[in-house]
DNA sequence: ATCTTGACTTGCC
DNA sequence: CGGCAAGCCAAGA
């Protein structure tokens, strides 16, 4: 009977957790591909992440995950502009570079968010390690 | 089964 | 700080 393996009617575990968590950020916040990987409990998953943002992004903020220098990724298929506005409204701010300030946006998960995303402690804390100037 | 690609990161000059 | 090579790993060809 089931001789496949179901290949995907409900969503990979991994998929399903980037959703999650991508869905968590709040407005004017922003995470990058790694940040949000090791959430996820891939901590090499960076690539994934935008993989995934690609195929399921508009079902999630997926304006509010960037690159790890504060860059928009984006402008590689064409929705660089479109993320950027995006992110204006809701109050995030670029430098003359072009780039997010990210320690003034970068997110950091409350202990309410981390207990209820189950997110272990150790490594919620740890994506303060991937910011610029720390 | 390979080989290439890429919404990424890190490390080394 | 900037450029470049090397890792990374799943999808698509």
């Amino acid at each position: 009977m089931p001789s496949k393996p179901n290949v995907n009617h409900s969503l990979n575990p991994f998929t399903a957790r980037v959703l999650e968590i991508v869905r968590a950020i709040p407005r004017g916040k922003v995470l990058s591909y790694g940040q949000v990987a090791l959430l996820a409990g891939a901590p090499r998953g960076a690539r994934q992440v935008g993989r995934i943002l690609y195929a399921r992004g508009r079902t999630v903020p997926w304006q509010r995950v960037i690159n790890r220098y504060g860059g928009l990724s984006t402008y590689k298929v064409g929705t660089g502009a479109e993320q950027r506005a995006l992110l204006e409204k809701e109050g995030v701010t670029f430098t003359q570079d072009g780039v997010v300030n990210l320690k003034k946006h970068q997110w950091r998960p409350s202990a309410h968010t981390i207990e209820k995303l189950h997110l272990p402690e150790e490594i919620a804390f740890e994506i303060n390690r991937k910011l610029p100037f720390s």
